[in-house]
DNA sequence: TGTTTTAAGTTATATGTTATTACATTATCG
DNA sequence: CGATAATGTAATAACATATAACTTAAAACA
């Protein structure tokens, strides 16, 4: 990196490391308006770089959301790696949960970017984006710290994955400001951390007492 | 309406109804690629008319937006209502959900248009979007069939409602596909359908025990 | 019925965006 | 030190949103 600041050094004709800096400066811009915020021509201006220099780097506008999108899911898989890191009397999947939460509001452009286009839809198997967004899957089923059998863990991880999903879809379009705002998002999000943390209990009973009888 | 195919007829000046028409056609576009499929200037080449012609009805993309985005919940609704009205061995509220996981996978691009984007959250209240998406709330609340006090049954509606969202989503990014598919997403909804029940019904006993002490 | 007013179109145009093509410059490495 | 790959630039095509100024058809009313 040839460039502390993303931004083309004066007098160069080669920017340095332009692909990471334009990653870097469409998330800064997918921030506020989420995916349709990010232009390249914008972008290439910003860097103080020609409109099709981009193109160099990434075959078309797709490509480079693809790309911000895989980033988004590491900084987001990284946040949550640390919110389970941490000492808390709080369950793991508790702080995950809660930490999902807050991504998804505070930096809500980036969460839209993530979740509501088609663009991980669309991700080829194998692909960095895909990669990305499988890396954050597994730390969903690491945070329920349950022995369960792998089938059971991934149902339970999806259904909380989910249910967390809804939670702040629904708090981003405003429907909790209103009549329904007696319950707190973040209680609704307890809510489905302990019937995730009941269901898994259930399931890991259930599945022991099925061995005993099988024995 | 002048024109049953929302077409303009040959020589006339006027379409007839071009904002239905205008509606009805961005609604099409939509239904494969979502709201980014919707191009003012397409669907005045589509309907016979000019490209300024669309701005009579609409000041702008956003508000054409807005009106596709409310047509579209009106017809969500009206598909639940459907299914809730027909007589089923099935709750009425399991049949919302497998309606709305329904709607939500055959009707993406639609589904997308209306949750996925920021239309909905900048909705002002009283307007045509905003009391669309209210009644579609409403009619979760109905589908619990719960005698509760009002802010427990609207709880439990926003955490059906969120928890259903995640799924369409999950499943529409193809997170059912793969080593997570041992668990139909049919059967992720209905947990979350019995769930609602079991919270519900927790929830009146509780209350029926408060009143009960109080008294 | 004839005139006026207005709603709903038209053409022309400014501005902004993605994307391609052909060309120029720099860095690297044998 | 010179060939070559990597990385820029300039020019341009194709398309989208949106506005301005003008025109036509229909409705409203004397």
């Amino acid at each position: 990196m040839r460039s502390h600041f993303a931004r083309k050094p004066e007098n160069t004709y080669h920017h340095g490391d332009l692909r990471d800096a334009l990653i870097k400066a469409a998330l800064r811009e997918a921030e506020q308006g989420g995916a349709e915020a990010i232009s390249i021509k914008a972008l290439a201006k910003q860097l103080g770089v020609s409109q099709p220099a981009p193109y160099r780097h990434f075959a078309d506008r797709e490509a480079l959301l693809a790309a911000v999108t895989a980033e988004a899911f590491r900084q987001f898989t990284a946040m949550l790696r640390d919110a389970m890191a941490k000492p808390s009397k709080q369950s793991k999947l508790s702080r995950l949960a809660q930490t999902t939460l807050d991504f998804g509001l505070r930096r809500n452009g980036v969460y839209r970017l993530m979740f509501a286009s088609r663009t991980v839809s669309c991700a080829a198997k194998g692909s960095e984006l895909h990669e990305a967004t499988r890396e954050t899957f597994e730390l969903v089923i690491e945070a329920l710290e349950a022995p369960a059998v792998a089938y059971l863990r991934e149902r339970q991880a999806l259904k909380i994955w989910a249910a967390l999903h809804g939670v702040v879809m629904l708090a981003e379009q405003g429907l909790f400001t209103g009549e329904a705002a007696h319950a707190s998002r973040e209680e609704l999000v307890e809510d489905f951390v302990n019937e995730t943390k009941a269901a898994l209990a259930v399931a890991i009973k259930d599945a022991r007492r099925q061995k005993k009888a099988g024995a």
